[in-house]
RNA sequence: UGCCUGGUGGUGUAAUGGCAGCACAGGCGACUUUGACUCGCCUAGUCAUGGUUCGAAUCCAUGCCGGGCAGCCA
């Protein structure tokens, strides 16, 4: 099994890159980020990122800041900010705990001095002590402001006037160079007095920003003027009413990698094209450290699902799901809802490798692949019989009771075993019997025989009906000698199939999910909920033994035959366990 | 008809001038008290053309095809 804690370390141009800089001491302590925004969940597609970004630190024993990117209080919540926490230290558990960086509780910069110069610098904290909080984006606002003065005050950045329409005309298109706007030129004394009077709240919305000067004929539109600061007259989630100018991505992201000492930033392909633009406004500050240095990498696009965040949440506003944590979601917090361990999360993202070649798309059976093969390691077995049919043994005692001994798990090292209780009734799979079978048909039908599981061969001698013609139930007759350690035991049937005692079974509600889409490719659709999978979720009553009653969230099972399964964290009543099948068996029959 | 970026089996990747390898998917078979797992075998690829070189997936040129960029989103 891949163990859990170390995913074998991959090799990719990224680590390369590290792996120069290391040789070359360019950096005494190699430290990463994950910057993500606080609107909206963490899905698949943010897996890769995290391993990425936590994988170098733990293979440079550097560390790896959690960082949110709040920059823009219309979109953000505080209440993403802890669902994704959580599912950083869920995906990391067991694997890089220890360079999970957060900052201590409300630390801003602290001012220090390099070379004579002044700097301004982020105090690390291990996440896991008591005084410490993710670091956001949103602490630097103040650092960040005074940057902005300082970039006014070198002529590199100017107050504009023109509104965003008329903005965005003066940018010009991708084959047009830009035109200079009319604000461009003021002096150095009236962008101070604007700024100023920006913050302090004296300007509507839109009516004014700060900009950088750069180059309006540039070909690439982000070297066009870009926007540094805008106003927008509403609340933060973690700065509250302070501030009515917030700064956009490009300008507050690469200052802070720096303020946080990361050595590399990395980032997906669609940043190339903003790569000058971080340069840009690190070069023209001349600040005293070595600067951060931003690597772009493709974006993960697994088959059959979707992984926009705009997109995931109209699935849960239109309630196609139940939630952001639905099972059948992406998402981190779904797919751990399924079952899905964090360590098949790591394998698969890691093993389909980082490149900078774009719109490829995964097969999702890659993942499944991996998935059960990490369940097959570690799940213990079980006997839950889905769709129940009942089955009486004719030539046992009602009240008798055979003792099976069932093993619960073949592929560990030392297999340990339980007890299972064959009675005189018991549930079968429905699928399991065919009263008229297609051709290689391998369990029970007429005049068949085949054997239980763990117990013993059984002939099936009747099928009862009801007035409707319903099976209500099957005659058999149990070959007690075939049993383990019976003279008969060797007996070969073709098939084997699973089973629960009718009088030992619990009941337990189980939800069968399926792939939420039907095409390989729904974001491709012009409308992706038309090609929603009504079968995606089906609910049924179950049977299954009794050792399941005290199965708790976390814990994955084989139900022999049929799949891997899960309890369900939220739903799970004491007496009526409900259980999520994470995934089913690899079946080449039904095929 | 701008700038940036990229093309390796069906899919995702490795090979950094020297035997095109791995995984998934697919097919065949063995094993099996899970039609699972495992094991064996098979199928299938360097976008095209030219150039440099003893030797090119790799370097160069041209062409073709794809992705990204015109939010006061990130």
């Amino acid at each position: 099994m891949s163990d859990a804690a170390t995913p074998s370390v991959p090799s990719d141009f990224i680590r390369d890159i590290v792996a120069q800089d290391v040789a070359a001491g360019k950096y005494s302590t190699i430290v990463t980020r994950f910057p993500p925004e606080p609107n909206g969940y963490l899905h698949l597609g943010h897996a890769r990122a995290i391993c990425l970004n936590f994988g170098i630190a733990v293979e440079n024993r550097g560390r790896c800041n959690l960082r949110f990117d709040d920059t823009n209080p219309a979109k953000e919540d505080a209440h993403y900010v802890e669902a994704i926490t959580r599912d950083i230290r869920w995906l990391i558990s067991g694997w890089a705990e220890a360079q999970l960086t957060f900052k201590p509780k409300g630390a801003a910069p602290a001012e220090q001095s390099v070379n004579g110069r002044p700097d301004r610098l982020m105090v690390p904290r291990p996440a896991d002590a008591a005084d410490a909080e993710p670091y956001a984006a949103s602490d630097y606002f103040d650092v960040l402001y005074d940057y902005a003065v300082e970039l006014i005050k070198r002529g590199k950045a100017y107050v504009c006037d023109l509104s965003p329409e008329e903005t965005e005309q003066y940018r010009g298109t991708p084959t047009t160079v830009g035109r200079d706007s009319p604000w461009r030129s003021r002096s150095v004394e009236e962008n101070l007095d604007l700024f100023t009077r920006m913050r302090a709240g004296e300007f509507a919305d839109g009516t004014r920003s700060l900009r950088a000067k750069i180059d309006m004929t540039s070909p690439n539109i982000w070297l066009r003027d870009p926007l540094l600061y805008r106003i927008r007259h509403i609340a933060h989630h973690h700065t509250g009413g302070k501030w009515c100018i917030y700064p956009l991505y490009d300008y507050a992201h690469c200052l802070s990698d720096y303020l946080e000492g990361v050595t590399h930033s990395f980032c997906s392909l669609e940043f190339v094209v903003h790569r000058p633009l971080y340069d840009w406004v690190l070069t023209s500050l001349d600040l005293p450290r070595p600067r951060p240095h931003q690597y772009e990498f493709a974006k993960l696009i697994p088959t059959y699902t979707i992984m926009s965040k705009r997109n995931l949440l109209r699935l849960v506003q239109e309630k196609v799901v139940s939630g952001w944590d639905d099972p059948r979601m992406p998402t981190l917090a779904g797919l751990r809802r399924r079952g899905i361990t964090a360590a098949a999360l790591r394998r698969f993202v890691i093993g389909t490798g980082i490149t900078t070649h774009d719109a490829g798309i995964t097969d999702i059976a890659v993942f499944e692949h991996v998935v059960r093969d990490e369940l097959n390691q570690a799940a213990p077995r079980r006997l839950g019989v889905l769709h129940p049919l009942k089955l009486v043994l004719t030539n046992l005692a009602p009240g008798e009771v055979i003792a099976c001994e069932a093993v619960n798990n073949p592929q560990s090292e030392a297999p340990t075993t339980r007890t299972v209780n064959l009675t005189r009734e018991v549930y079968i799979e429905q699928d399991d019997f065919a009263e008229v079978p297609p051709p290689k048909f391998h369990r029970l039908k007429p005049g068949g025989e085949v054997r239980l599981k763990y117990a013993c061969i059984i002939a099936l001698d009747e099928i009862v009906k009801d007035a409707s013609g319903q099976i209500t139930e099957l005659r058999c007759t149990a070959q007690l000698d075939t049993r383990a350690g019976e003279p008969n035991s060797g007996k070969k049937v073709k098939g084997t199939i699973h089973w629960v005692s009718a009088a030992e079974a619990i009941e337990a509600e189980v939800r069968l999910y399926d792939r939420l889409f039907t095409v390989p490719e729904p974001g491709a659709e012009d409308d992706f909920l038309k090609v929603i999978n009504p079968d995606s979720l089906t609910v049924v009553s179950a049977k299954l033994e009794p050792a399941l009653a005290t199965a708790k969230p976390g814990e994955c099972f084989q139900f022999e035959r049929m799949g891997y399964f899960t309890p369900d964290a939220g739903d799970s009543q004491p007496g009526m366990p409900v259980f999520n099948r994470t995934i089913t068996l690899r079946d080449t029959w039904a095929k």
